[in-house]
DNA sequence: AGCCGGCTTGCGGGTTCCCGCAGGACGCGA
DNA sequence: TCGCGTCCTGCGGGAACCCGCAAGCCGGCT
């Protein structure tokens, strides 16, 4: 068994060093990068390596870099390291993991028992290994009432970018009155209704994102992302005449 | 001498202390913490100490911290050790310096080296230490052309909140087409005009918060930060009639 | 079949936004 | 005093947004 660690902080990375060699004797050998261009580039020359992946970089984010990993060899097992729980990052990794791939969400502060059992349940037991607070983010947001649909986190997203209603029903070939409807949906669910006393306080489409940066629904990796996304559609698209 | 750290992550806390060690040997005494908020009780009882603070805590961040502690005593030395010279950061900082103190701004990924000469030179030369990426990004937001005034910066955030122009003629006391003459500025210098060819794709008002984001002139904090703002002004104001 | 709920679409309207035009207030240097 | 630049403000209109209403399509359930 190889391990590749892919992670920009040297002290982080030295810990988890650590935390391989202590959970994995059997691991014969550790390669280590800073970057997820360089992870992917790593990732193909050991075509049987388990990788730990450090999600907030630059410039090619964890994402990005299990994103070409899982491309080209979608059985590859996963351990996603980081910080945060926030829903974007929960989204965005359940959003590229291949069907039936073992993977894992293991938060920075998370004890070193903690880690060193996600090590062993991920690369040796084949298991997923999700930490508490994130499948907390992950329910919180599929069951309660503020679930958004796949669709229309689409859609929040384009707002996001400052797409026009006309523009969101382009690209994602519905009419402009569904893509009203789908607003509508947004609006309602993560409350940015009209709060009785508070008339003409807020433009709804404005609001409705900065509730979602503030629940962490988005942030500006999304963005980032998405706005790459938009930038080849419109590249490919041929703009409408406009003289 | 005495130092307080206030750092969440146990890792570089624990890197901290030895730089502190190292550079300071006529430091007496090190407190350390792990949250904004017990940095500002741990800073009230050592009324000469010097403060190393960390930006991104939760769930007081190192602005918060730092602003209480310099209301209370504006003459205290504090260094910054961030992961980010982000914009929206060091506008942050710098709207809460009070004037003539000595600060820093040094960033994570600076060399041993370079983070000891800034603990000497803030707290022992009472001079200010900015870190070379942090001043460019000062720099490049003053300078270039994408120069916001602080208060064009205030009305993006207001749109970043998702506020009306009417909500904002009323918080900011101006009337709307002043509000509205502010966001022409804001969307020539974020560069959003209609860019020949793509017109009706973007909704001017979410684009500039997008461009803003991706530029690092906003994130979540300052949102967040923002929001409360606005919850103390909605409070304090009479809404008016609406039935 | 028949009914139901969900998703989509068109219509129409009230509101808000985007912005050119033009007039007024203020400060500054000639 | 005049001219000039900068900022604030009102007016007006075209475009975009927000959204209730109603009709159609479709899959599922009884």
């Amino acid at each position: 068994m190889r391990v590749l660690l892919v992670e920009d902080d040297p002290l982080h990375r030295a810990w988890l060093r650590e935390a391989v060699r202590q959970a994995l004797p059997e691991c014969r050998e550790i390669v280590e990068c800073a970057d997820g261009g360089d992870g992917e580039t790593r990732a193909r020359e050991m075509p049987d390596a388990c990788v730990v992946m450090d999600l907030q970089m630059q410039p090619r984010t964890g994402i990005d870099a299990a994103r070409t990993i899982w491309r080209e060899r979608p059985a590859t097992r996963i351990l996603f390291w980081s910080n945060y729980s926030d829903e974007a990052y929960v989204r965005g990794v359940s959003r590229i993991v291949p069907p039936g791939a073992a993977y894992g969400y293991v938060l920075k502060s998370a004890s070193g028992e903690r880690l060193r059992l996600a090590l062993r349940g991920i690369f040796v037991e084949n298991q997923c290994v999700i930490d508490g607070e994130v499948r907390g983010a992950q329910q919180r947001s599929a069951v309660q009432s503020g679930a958004l649909s796949e669709t229309e986190y689409e859609v929040l997203i384009d707002i996001a970018l400052g797409l026009t209603d006309q523009a969101i029903a382009l690209r994602r070939g519905l009419s402009l009155r569904s893509v009203q409807n789908r607003l509508q949906a947004i609006y309602d669910k993560l409350g940015v209704r009209a709060v009785e006393g508070q008339t003409g306080l807020y433009n709804l489409r404005g609001r409705a994102v900065s509730v979602a940066v503030l629940r962490r629904l988005l942030n500006r990796a999304t963005l980032e992302h998405a706005e790459a996304d938009l930038a080849r559609w419109t590249a490919r698209h041929p703009r409408p005449r406009d003289p």
